[in-house]
RNA sequence: GGGAGCAUAGCUCAGCUGGGAGAGCAUCUGCCUUACAAGCAGAGGGUCAUAGGUUCGAGCCCUAUUGUUCCCACCA
């Protein structure tokens, strides 16, 4: 790295760095009883998704945490993997097939099946290779597929687990559907947006008193499922309708009329119209009062027609009906019309009978499907559910108990508010793409057979006629599996018993209730114990005018296209910094820009460290001569590590970046490098070499430290600076030490550069260039701290000499106080007196105020009694160090004047 | 309807369990000082949303208010 770029290029060194990495194997993990385990499962990502900003951060936390801990001495194991995203991929594939003019059912489901597999050995791998770009440590080794043989097999194993629990059940239930999908989706899958539309009023007339009932309604297509309506039975407007019907308009169909809780009497005219094959609340009503069920939706979003009721007559005939099972209705007229026509169409019918008397526009929320943005259909409709208040009880317990902790902890709230509201879980979809539900059926008597096999031949009648059920299984269902299905479920590998419980999952608040809830339940129940320890979340990344980014917005920032100009340090640098759990950030291409200037001042000072041991021999050890200044630096050092490590054990990953930024910045480059020019170019060779030695050190330190967030940089310098080992990625994390532990040094080492700033303010302040030297006298009783920076003030304050001593008395001075030193600089030409005078009592006022605000302390009782001793030791020492200051002010004034 | 977050410098945000308000960018001034102009040395800039309260002491804790973002539920 010695080359004479004198700015650093990531391009040149991450794909390399990477690469080293990788063939070395520095990644993998191995069950190791002389090592504490440490385990984070990834998140995986879809094999139909692409890197995008927010995998960035997540996967950047996630390194950071496991390159530290693996640097601790952790027997770090980060595993890797993709989600076969059943929902998501088949839709890609069926719309890619819809180009070619195919259609799933004209493929059939074996070779749709084929394309999919094949679209997943394309794909799959396409974004773990965009995961390198980001320098992620996972154990590629291990990196696993929600469809693999183990994982299907955990899913397997879990569902006929849960169905011999009875936990597991199938029956016609309210679902929502997504008649573009065309499949169930869960109730955490729907989205809700705020849209327009009306609510039309509805005359519906009342068989026994020939009375006008009117009805508003949001879905005015849906009245031909109508099977009643209800009214309040306390609601006085209507006691004498009671037992009484209405004829359903344009069917001419008698429904009663039925008392209802549902029917608030508050709301509209207090008469509701029930549909119970699609309305949830409906439905229930429905059950409530043994109502029919009709069904007038077909699957894809079209109205019910002749063929529909066919095809239910046969079933009927066969006996196949099960409970709550909807009729279907033939729409007639309206028969085949999508849903949209079919409202239109209705509307302009009623208008015609005069059976519309308002449409009356309001907005509301309708849900969709969050994959494809349909309008979900909510249907009844037979499906396979989890019984979820068992399953949701320990979940919630285990967290109230602290089992699993929550950083920050706030976020717990989205935990409990869905564990606790929960509905059963919706598991089967009318999908392909998917882990098949493992359930047999006999095709001669109906018989049911839950299977981890397939099964051929009927238990009940002894015939070959088994027929696999069709759906597939959410993809959540799987995905709630994967701490433990990875590591080796349900066989009891060596893997599970070392690394389960994971340590830490790290993920977004918009992700807790789809996925950390399901791997909570699912662990406690499966394995008997939490998932992990720590759940860490994070916020979103918007756009920098702070809007969700979206395609739709088209917003997004590519962490590809960022890496390539920025590079992939600086990008995780980025990430890390200013990011507090739980709460969404706004990416900024100009701090990323600050980033990757940070990168470049680390690459300069290495160089420059570089550049100053070149034809050394530099021993990694420290000298045993250390000055004042390398003390100061040791200590701060030994500090930061203490600080950083404590930060990161605490999740605030923020705060660490921060600290290293600012000692690597502040501290090493602008103090400490400069301060040490004097003693690498002097002519004192055992300085110099001392020099060079702690150089070393702190430089070396500082990679350690940095690497979890700058991986690529820190390893590439640390490989040419002198060290031993292979790769910084397996050194020893900086540990706090009390040998380095100089506080007097520091303190006496801050004054001097306190004064050192002093002066160039002054002379900035009077636009006196650098190049102009002058002597520099320094009244202190503090000599023999300040003789110690004789040279610094020469090469940091422009001084042409130094002079220390108890006071001066010179005409014609600058005078600079700081607490612990009076400084004159002989700039007689440049000298205004009265300016002087006026800066030196509007220093002296400031501190004044300063005093009389500590010693208003010092003499409050409430704060002497009860303010604890550290805080009132602090406080008398500023107080102290204001005086000094206050009467060496006092005296340069009576000087001047 | 229930709940949560946020409100701090011109902008974007940090600020850990209460103990003298910070960073980056932007602005202004002076520097090509042989590691770095993607830099160096400085400067200016804040009633910490508002009003109360607790406390010796509040950006931080409590209550209310305002603005804003989000989540959940409901919606005939």
């Amino acid at each position: 790295m010695a080359e004479l770029n004198k700015s650093y290029d990531p391009q040149q060194v991450e794909d390399r760095i990477y690469r080293y990495w990788l063939d070395n194997n520095y990644f993998h993990a191995e069950v190791n009883p002389d090592k504490k385990p440490y385990c984070i499962v990834m998140p995986p990502p879809n094999i139909t998704g692409q890197l995008h900003i927010g995998h960035a951060l997540d996967n950047t936390l996630q390194d950071i945490l496991i390159r530290w801990r693996r640097m601790q001495g952790y027997e770090a194991l980060w595993l890797p993997g993709t989600d076969h995203a059943s929902i998501a991929t088949e839709a890609k594939i069926v719309e890619a097939m819809r180009k070619e003019g195919v259609t799933k059912e004209e493929l059939g489901r074996e070779k749709f099946l084929e394309r999919a597999w094949d679209w997943k050995r394309e794909y799959g791998g396409r974004i773990t290779k965009q995961f390198w770009k980001l320098g992620v440590s996972c154990d590629w080794q291990r990196e696993r597929f929600t469809m693999d043989e183990g994982c299907s097999n955990a899913v397997k194993e879990v569902f006929i687990k849960l169905y011999n629990e009875g936990l597991i059940y199938r029956g016609n239930r309210m679902v929502n559907w997504c008649p573009h999908c065309c499949t169930s989706i869960s109730d955490a899958e729907v989205e809700y947006s705020e849209k327009s539309g009306n609510f039309w009023h509805i005359l519906y007339p009342v068989k026994e008193t020939g009375e006008m009932l009117e009805i508003a309604t949001t879905r005015p297509e849906t009245m031909l499922g109508d099977t009643a309506i209800a009214i309040n039975v306390e609601d006085e407007r209507y006691k004498h309708l009671h037992g009484c019907h209405v004829i359903l308009p344009l069917l001419d169909k008698e429904i009663p009329i039925v008392c209802d809780e549902h029917a608030d009497m508050e709301k509209g005219t207090g008469v509701v119209k029930i549909t119970p094959a699609h309305d949830p609340n409906d439905f229930e009503v429905g059950l409530r009062h043994s109502l029919p069920i009709v069904r007038c939706f077909t699957y894809d979003g079209h109205m019910t027609g002749a063929d529909d009721v066919a095809a239910y007559e046969e079933l009927k005939a066969k006996g196949k009906l099960s409970e709550n099972e909807p009729e279907v209705l033939d729409c007639g007229k309206y028969a085949g019309m999508t849903t949209d026509e079919a409202r239109k169409a209705i509307v302009a019918d009623l208008t015609e009978l005069g059976l519309l008397t308002e449409i009356e526009p309001l907005t509301h929320d309708v849900g969709e499907c969050y994959r494809c943005h349909t309008t979900i259909e909510p249907m009844v409709s037979k499906q396979w559910f989890v019984k979820m208040e068992p399953l949701a009880k320990p979940a919630i317990k285990a967290v109230r108990d602290g089992d699993t902790k929550f950083i920050p902890k706030r976020s717990e709230k989205i935990y409990f508010n869905w564990l606790e509201n929960i509905k059963d879980w919706c598991i089967s979809r009318q999908l392909w793409w998917g882990h098949r539900i493992p359930v047999y059926y006999c095709d001669e008597c109906g018989e049911m057979v839950v299977s981890k096999t397939p099964v051929d031949t009927c238990p009940a009648c002894g015939c070959k006629h088994m027929t696999q059920d069709p759906d597939t299984l959410d993809t959540w269902f799987s995905s709630a599996l994967w701490p433990f299905s990875t590591l080796g479920w349900p066989e009891n590998t060596e893997e599970l018993k070392y690394f389960y419980p994971t340590d830490t999952l790290v993920t977004g608040y918009d992700i807790i209730f789809f996925w950390v809830v399901r791997m909570m339940f699912s662990g406690i129940h499966n394995m008997g114990d939490v998932p992990f320890r720590t759940v860490f979340i994070h916020g979103l990344i918007r756009d920098s005018q702070g809007r969700k980014m979206s395609k739709s917005l088209g917003n997004g920032v590519d962490p590809i296209e960022i890496i390539e100009r920025y590079g992939a340090d600086a990008l995780r640098f980025f990430l890390a910094t200013g990011n507090s759990p739980g709460n969404d950030m706004r990416f900024s291409e100009e701090r990323v820009e600050s980033c990757r200037n940070f990168a470049n001042k680390l690459y300069n000072a290495s160089r420059f460290v570089l550049m100053n041991i070149e034809g050394y021999e530099v021993p990694l050890s420290l000298p045993t001569d250390l000055k004042l200044e390398d003390k100061w630096i040791l200590s701060t050092l030994n500090t930061l590590c203490r600080d950083v490590t404590d930060n990161l054990e605490k999740f605030e990953l923020g705060i660490a970046v921060q600290k290293l930024y600012d000692f690597i910045w502040d501290c090493f480059c602008d103090w400490y490098i400069e301060l040490k020019k004097t003693d690498l170019y002097s002519d004192d060779e055992a300085a110099a070499q001392s020099a060079r030695q702690v150089l070393v050190y702190v430089l070396d330190k500082i990679l350690k430290l940095l690497h979890p967030f700058m991986p690529f940089i820190t390893e590439e310098i640390w490989q040419s600076i002198p060290h031993e080992g292979e790769t910084v990625m397996l050194q020893k994390y900086p540990e706090y030490t009390e040998a380095l532990c100089f506080d007097r040094e520091a303190a006496d080492m801050l004054k001097i550069m306190q004064a050192i700033t002093a002066i160039r303010t002054q002379r900035n302040e009077m636009n006196v260039p650098p190049s102009k030297k002058a002597k520099v006298y320094i009244a202190t009783k503090s000599a023999s701290t300040f003789e110690q920076g004789t040279e610094f003030f020469k090469k940091l304050a422009s001084a042409s000499d130094i002079e220390i001593g108890e006071d001066f008395s010179i005409d014609g001075a600058v005078t600079v106080v700081t607490a612990d030193a009076k400084i004159y600089i002989p700039l007689s030409e440049l000298v205004d007196k009265e300016a002087e005078l006026k800066r030196l009592n509007k220093e002296l006022a400031q501190t004044e105020k300063l005093l009389a605000q500590d010693e208003g302390k010092l003499n409050n009782q409430g704060f002497m009694s009860k303010a604890p001793a550290a805080v009132i030791d602090k406080i008398k020492g500023q107080a102290e160090r204001e005086r000094e200051k206050i009467a060496l002010i006092k005296a340069a004034i009576a000087q001047l004047g």
